[in-house]
RNA sequence: GCGGGUGUAGCUCAGUGGUAGAGCGUCACGUUGCCAACGUGAAUGUCGUCGGUUCGAAUCCGAUCACCCGCUCCA
C-alpha cells in the first residue's frame, strides 16, 4: 500500500508539475472535488472525447451479426425541467436520509433502521439495524427488561416500525443500536447528492431545478425528436458527451471521485427480442476499446453485477474496472447496463401519462413495442486517469526517469522539435520542419537549455518524438529522430519527418 | 457529519521568540555540443486568514478557512 500511495503521489505531483491537472480555485485554497485541466490535460481530455466519438458514432464497429447500425450524437442542457428526475428516479433515489449517532459516532440510512416502541408515546424506543440480526437481538434483549417482559412476550405490548415513522419530536426518547444512553440519534437529515440550482433570478422553491446527475436522460427526453427528425430506424444509438454532476459526501483518490465530472454515454436502441445480444456485443465492444487504446488487459477486468447490486429494473450489468495505484480493489471505470424498457417507460408514464407513448413500430410485424436500451456509460475524466496512471512510468537507468507511455492516439503533444543548440543555423533548418509538422499533429519548438532538459521535458509529457537538428544536418539534410520510449535514436531525411511521424504514430 | 493530520518560494521541505532560508525547477548570459551537464547571475513569499500574548511572533495561545487521511457514503 505504501509504494502504492508513493506512485500515486508521483502521478499527482506530476500532473501538476507539467500542467495536466490542477485543483480547481487553488489561489483561494481550492474547493474540495472539483479540478482543472491544464494546457497538457485539456488535449489529452480531446483526444480521449474525439477517439470515443469516432470509434462509437462516426465509425462504430460493425454489429454482433456483421450488420451496420445507425449512431447519431446529441447535446443537450445541464439543467432540465425538473419532472424529468422524478422520472428517472434520481429525486428518490439518490435522496438517503441519514441518521448520526453522537455517543457511537455512527452513522445509518434512516431506512434501514427500525425502532421497538410500546402503547405509551412518551416512552423509551429502541432502534436496531433492520438488516442486523445481531443488532435486532441487543434491542430485543433492552426493550424486554425495559417492558418487564420476556423476550417472547415482547411483541404482545410493543410494534417494530420504521424509523422514519417515528416524530421528529420523540427523537430524544430512542436509544441508538450501539448506543447506551437515550436521544443521542440525530433526527434524518437529507444526502440528496444532486445539486440543486434555481431558475431565474428570484430563488423560489416553484423554480428549484437541478444540475445533470447523468447524460442519459436529455438522450431519452430527446428519443421522439430524434426518432422523428433523422430517419433512424432500431437497431440505433444516441450518444453524448458532458458534464454532470454528483454532490458527493466525500470526495477522494485524486480525480475518481470529483463533484464535477464528464461522462461519455450511449443508449443504444434495440428489439426485446436483441437486446442480450447487444448488450454482450456493447459490454465487449467497450471492454476493447480501452484495451486499444493501450491499457492493458490484467489490469482492466469486466465485471458481472450480481443479482443483489443489480437496479430493479435492470436485466444486467457489467461494471468494466481498472487496477489504479490508489487502491488494491479495481474501480469503475464504465458501466454496460440492460435497462430494458425502463426510461423510455417512465418518460411516458411521467410525460404524456401513458407508459408505452414512446413505444415504435416494428415493420414487418406492425406492431407496436417498447425498445429495450442498452447503456454503455463511461466516465472520462475516470479514463482519464488511467490512461495517466497506465502512462506513467519509472525507469531509475534513464537519465529522465519518470515518463509518461501514452498511446500515440492520446498523447497530447505529438512531437518535437529542437536545434541541438541555438546558433550555427540550426534552429533556421529546425524552423519549417516544426512549422510542416504543426499543421497536422500538435507539435512543439525548443530551443532552450540543454538537450538532456528538452527531452526529459518531452518525456514528462508522453511526447512519442523528437526531431532534433545538429551539425551533420547542414551537411547531408538529416535529422535525428529520439524515441520517447527506449531513448533510441535513427536519422532519417529532413524531409521525412512528418512522413515518419503519420507512419509510427498509425494516426 | 465524526476523528486525526497538514498549511513557509512553482515543487520538496528546513527554520521552536530576535534581518525569510536550502535543494530542485524557472529565466538570462557564458561554456559545452545528443539525454534533467557546468559556471555566473536573476525573479518569485501578505510564513493559510483573523485576533491575542510580547519590546519583538513563521515560531506561543485562541478562533477560523482550506486541503489531505481514516470512518460513513458512493456515477
Amino acid at each position: 500500500m505504501g509504494s502504492q500511495t508513493d506512485t500515486m503521489d508521483k502521478i499527482v505531483a506530476l500532473c501538476r508539475r507539467r500542467g495536466f491537472i490542477f485543483g480547481s480555485s487553488e489561489i483561494y485554497g481550492g474547493i474540495g472535488g472539483f479540478w482543472d485541466y491544464g494546457p497538457l490535460g485539456c488535449e489529452l481530455k480531446r483526444n480521449i472525447k474525439d477517439a470515443w466519438w469516432h470509434d462509437m458514432v462516426q465509425c462504430p464497429p460493425p454489429g454482433p451479426n456483421g450488420e451496420s447500425y445507425q449512431m447519431v450524437g446529441v447535446d443537450c442542457s445541464i439543467i432540465m425541467n425538473p419532472k424529468v428526475w422524478e422520472a428517472s428516479g434520481h429525486v428518490g433515489g439518490f435522496s438517503d436520509p441519514m441518521v448520526d449517532c453522537k455517543e457511537s459516532k455512527s452513522r445509518y440510512r434512516a431506512d434501514q433502521l427500525s425502532v421497538i416502541k410500546g402503547q405509551d408515546t412518551a416512552g423509551q424506543m429502541f432502534a436496531f439495524s433492520s438488516d442486523d440480526e445481531e443488532s435486532q437481538a441487543r434491542a430485543v434483549k433492552k426493550a424486554a427488561k425495559y417492558f418487564k417482559v420476556s423476550a417472547d412476550e415482547l411483541s404482545g405490548v410493543t410494534s417494530t416500525v420504521s424509523l422514519e415513522t417515528v416524530d421528529d419530536a420523540a427523537f430524544g426518547q430512542i436509544l441508538g443500536p450501539e448506543a447506551k444512553e437515550v436521544g443521542t440519534l440525530t433526527q434524518p437529515r437529507d444526502f440528496n447528492l444532486m445539486f440543486e440550482t434555481f431558475v431565474g433570478a428570484l430563488q423560489e422553491s416553484t423554480s428549484k431545478a437541478y444540475l445533470r446527475p447523468e447524460t442519459a436522460q436529455g438522450i431519452f427526453a430527446n428519443f421522439k425528436n430524434v426518432m422523428d427528425s433523422t430517419r433512424v430506424k432500431i437497431p440505433f444509438g444516441i450518444a453524448q458527451i458532458g458534464k454532470a454532476f454528483l454532490n458527493e459526501i466525500n470526495p477522494r483518490n485524486f480525480t475518481f471521485r470529483s463533484r464535477e465530472f464528464e461522462q461519455m454515454e450511449i443508449e443504444f436502441f434495440c428489439k426485446p427480442d436483441t437486446s442480450k445480444m447487444w448488450y454482450e456485443f456493447w459490454r465487449d465492444t467497450r471492454l476493447h476499446w480501452y484495451e486499444s487504446l493501450g491499457i492493458k488487459s490484467d489490469k482492466l477486468r469486466p465485471r458481472e453485477q450480481t443479482e443483489e447490486e443489480l437496479a430493479h429494473y435492470s436485466d444486467a450489468c457489467t461494471d468494466i474496472e481498472y487496477l489504479f495505484p490508489f487502491s488494491e480493489e479495481t474501480q469503475e471505470l464504465e458501466g454496460v447496463a440492460h435497462r430494458g424498457c425502463y426510461d423510455l417507460t417512465q418518460h411516458g408514464k411521467h410525460s404524456k401519462g401513458k407508459e408505452n407513448a414512446y413505444a415504435v413500430m416494428d415493420d414487418a410485424t406492425k406492431q407496436r413495442f417498447m425498445p429495450h436500451v442498452i447503456e454503455p456509460s463511461a466516465g472520462v475524466d475516470r479514463f482519464l486517469l488511467a490512461s495517466i496512471t497506465e502512462a506513467y512510468s519509472y525507469d531509475e537507468n534513464r537519465a529522465s526517469p519518470e515518463f509518461m507511455k501514452f498511446h500515440p492516439r492520446l498523447a497530447p503533444i505529438k512531437a518535437a522539435v529542437f536545434p541541438l543548440v541555438a546558433k550555427d543555423g540550426m534552429p533556421e533548418v529546425a524552423d519549417p520542419i516544426y512549422q510542416e509538422i504543426r499543421k497536422h499533429f500538435p507539435c512543439q519548438f525548443d530551443a532552450k537549455q540543454s538537450i538532456g532538459k528538452r527531452y526529459a521535458r518531452m518525456d514528462e509529457a508522453g511526447t512519442p518524438f523528437c526531431f532534433t537538428i545538429d551539425g551533420q544536418s547542414k551537411e547531408d539534410g538529416t535529422v535525428t529522430v529520439r524515441n520517447r520510449d527506449d531513448a533510441s535514436q535513427e536519422r532519417i531525411d529532413k524531409s521525412r519527418c512528418l512522413e515518419y511521424l503519420r507512419d509510427k504514430l498509425g494516426l
